[in-house]
DNA sequence: CTGAAAGCGCTAACAA
DNA sequence: TTGTTAGCGCTTTCAG
């Protein structure tokens, strides 16, 4: 910084404001100051600047799985947000364990970030408390209201209320259910299918399941089997969906034409069109930038905790159609 | 640190040094202090240390694109790396967009990490240049030999090597190839391809197309409708070839009795019952993996670059089978 | 706009 | 095994 202000011919105060920016430097300073640093190839230390100013201009982001395209999408809002704030963004990730969680969040802790924001991390609600009392945090997909940090969570049960609202204006009554147990969502999913069921008079079949083409594929087959088969299968999300398909496919039951199929999440599996699977749709982006805002109402200052819940939609393609019993 | 080093009644370097786990502290010591820590919540500022101690133990890694399953692997095999060496580990993105990838590196070259594992950027070879002149560099997936910096790619051309072989194999003569123009790797198959054809003295049916679905579909039906239709189609990645999947099925094309078809990158639509894709497998995890011990290895001290070539394997599944010449 | 001076929270010799 | 003393590279006052 020294060298630079020497090249320019300048002080070294003033250096450090044009790098930052600051509207009062005129522009014939501030363009020998720029040109200097450029020539000696010259770029502010970010672990000095902040140490000094006591601030990063950085936000910090956990992520359970990079592999899970709903978490990368979900950065990806959180990056739009945060460009617009004229923020960086640091990502870290836990690799699907939970000890790799932890050493990611005490990197960002470590790293001071202004805020964090977590995509839904296995924590214990202690754990959760722990880190919202050391920086401002805000949970995504995290379903436990805590005062000490804000949450943004997909309103699952809507979701699920959507699809069986859809299935039963095609006709469908024997509407089976592929669950994911207690994972992250999924009891929220159920309870949804549940209620706007019996809201119909219906009876609702749930069957055990998970988040992964096996348990679609498995549950598949024990339900085809039923004296009376469901017309309809409402599968945990898309993967659980795909391996539905993949079963009726091999014994020969045609989609939509015999059974519709349904998933949930909307991933790029349900585009394909080789797959083209009716689904619910999550604005996985926007959670991210309805996180980043929130942190940053957090940062400058707001204290009560907010809680939002974001609607869902239903994205219709060709693995539904009107119920044939014949 | 002054209020540990308080708390714990010992002087404040004893903190440092147990705070960075040195061998030369008593047991007791260790205990008091870490108690300490742990009562008043003090947790060191990674800003603080690495200025004062001018390393990061951190490598920074920038990806093209967070939702493309190949750099996720690839950053998960440089955490498994980076976490053997006792090395923090921090990803940025850029979103799909060149001036992305620019601020992604920005921000990475601003920490001063201690190196960079770049991820199949669109960097000319001048600002790759740039780069590798700052920090310790190595791209993955780049196709050019600097002498500034290390390279790890997937031998593209032998993936395509194997296809053919086991095409021909199967008795097939007539093989198309759906490419990607000049995205990255996408020459490098064709050449594969094409060679391998030529020395089996086949002629190569190489037809335009890119990395996704869409260019699958379209290319599908123009090959279809060719006089002497192939009877095996070797798509440029899996996308691609899932819309020739979608195109064959619409058309009552049968898989694999009438047309085998091949894609290449084993993501996890391959992998899906529905889709059964046979396909070329690159081993991103290693990737990752030998980019961050080269790495390293430069951070040690290391001059002369080297250029890394990875063997990709064929994973048959149920896409490909004999050809039938009825 | 400049120049000087203090200090952010820590590490790294060196002494004790 | 511990304490002392300088900084690391920057920002931020503050008076000029």
């Amino acid at each position: 910084m020294d060298d630079v202000a020497a090249k320019a011919g300048v002080s070294r105060a003033l250096v450090s404001l044009v790098m930052r920016d600051s509207p009062r430097v005129s522009d014939n300073s501030r363009a020998k100051v720029l040109q200097a640093a450029q020539d000696l190839g010259y770029r502010p230390n970010a672990w000095a600047r902040n140490l000094a100013s006591g601030q990063t201009n950085t936000i910090g982001v956990m992520l359970n799985d990079l592999h899970n395209p709903y978490f990368t999408e979900l950065a990806e809002g959180v990056a739009a947000a945060a460009a617009e704030a004229g923020m960086e963004v640091l990502i870290t990730s836990g690799w699907q364990r939970e000890s790799g969680e932890h050493t990611a969040i005490d990197t960002l802790l470590n790293l001071r970030t202004d805020g964090i924001v977590v995509g839904a991390a296995r924590f214990s609600s202690e754990v959760f408390e722990e880190i919202a009392q050391q920086t401002p945090t805000v949970a995504v997909a995290y379903f436990h209201e805590h005062d000490s940090m804000d949450t943004v969570c997909n309103h699952e049960a809507h979701g699920s209320e959507l699809v069986v609202e859809h299935l039963t204006s095609l006709g469908h009554t024997r509407i089976a259910h592929i669950d994911a147990g207690n994972a992250p969502g999924a009891p929220e999913r159920r309870r949804g299918f549940m209620t706007a069921m019996t809201l119909r008079g219906l009876a609702p079949i749930v069957f055990d399941g998970d988040f992964n083409e096996h348990a679609g594929h498995h549950a598949a087959e024990q339900l085809m089997q039923l004296n009376e088969p469901p017309t309809a299968i409402f599968a945990a999300n898309d993967l659980s969906a795909t391996g539905v398909l993949a079963h009726l496919r091999s014994i020969g039951v045609r989609v939509p034409d015999d059974v519709s199929v349904v998933g949930y999440d909307d991933t790029v599996l349900a585009g394909l069109g080789a797959l083209s699977l009716t689904t619910v749709h999550q604005p996985r982006q926007l959670f991210g930038q309805r996180a980043t805002e929130l942190l940053l109402e957090r940062i400058s200052g707001r204290s009560a905790a907010k809680h939002e819940l974001i609607e869902p939609r239903l994205v219709t393609r060709s693995s539904t159609g009107p119920v044939n019993e014949s």
